[in-house]
DNA sequence: TCTACATTTCCAATATTATGGAAATATTAA
DNA sequence: TTAATATTTCCATAATATTGGAAATGTAGA
């Protein structure tokens, strides 16, 4: 992962209702959740949680199908993988072991 | 950590400067650097890189000394290993092997 | 086709963040 | 004390992000 990719994935994080959404679509695993659903769960408006989620897509953190009339979000862990792995990578390098994941190893 | 706080460090990350930063002082290690010794490292005028530190440095992600007069800053791995520990929490759950820092173990 | 429902796009208002010059502050050395 | 250097604060400007109502789009069932 690019410092450009990291940043990204970083920002589309770092607002409280799109982590939210994130972290609902990781419990919802990989079956996903509507995003009707998502906006009762989390009490956001249709405009504000489109926005969000399309905000959560161009990070490649969710995906996205259809069924139906409904569209079906989930969270993308290989991109977030590759955001933890970066994070692990380059900001503990040269002391690895002061940060958790590894220190557990 | 609480939702609020992994968002003020997703978001003090989610800056390509400040993540530059954190990088260098990173690999940096223990000793630090020094407020303009990263700013020429890094080509960001003093003003800028004063900004960014400050919001580094509220989100508690480094930390600062005085040596004379100049200012070291070095990154806090407890923070970051807080962050990580977050996201390989709550991001990850209910299907935790995804994620690469576990997968290695 | 018509109606109902899910979601997105459009749009404008508001809020937050980023930038960097200039001045202020702080420290050291002469 | 004075001059030099390091960093921060002040400030205005510009850029970007967030919010959500209303309208548009797409889909399913009657």
């Amino acid at each position: 992962m690019k410092i450009e990719a990291a940043v990204e994935a970083l920002a589309a994080l770092a607002q409280e209702s799109r982590l939210s959404v994130f972290r609902l679509l990781v419990q919802a695993g990989s079956e996903g959740m509507a995003a009707g659903m998502l906006g009762e769960r989390l009490a956001i408006p249709p405009a504000t949680l489109s926005f969000h989620l399309k905000t959560l897509s161009h990070a490649k953190l969710v995906k996205s199908r259809s069924e139906g009339r409904f569209v079906i979000y989930s969270a993308n862990y290989a991109e977030m993988d590759g955001l933890i792995a970066y994070l692990t990578e380059h900001c503990c390098a040269g002391d690895a072991t002061q940060c958790s994941p590894i220190k557990k190893c």
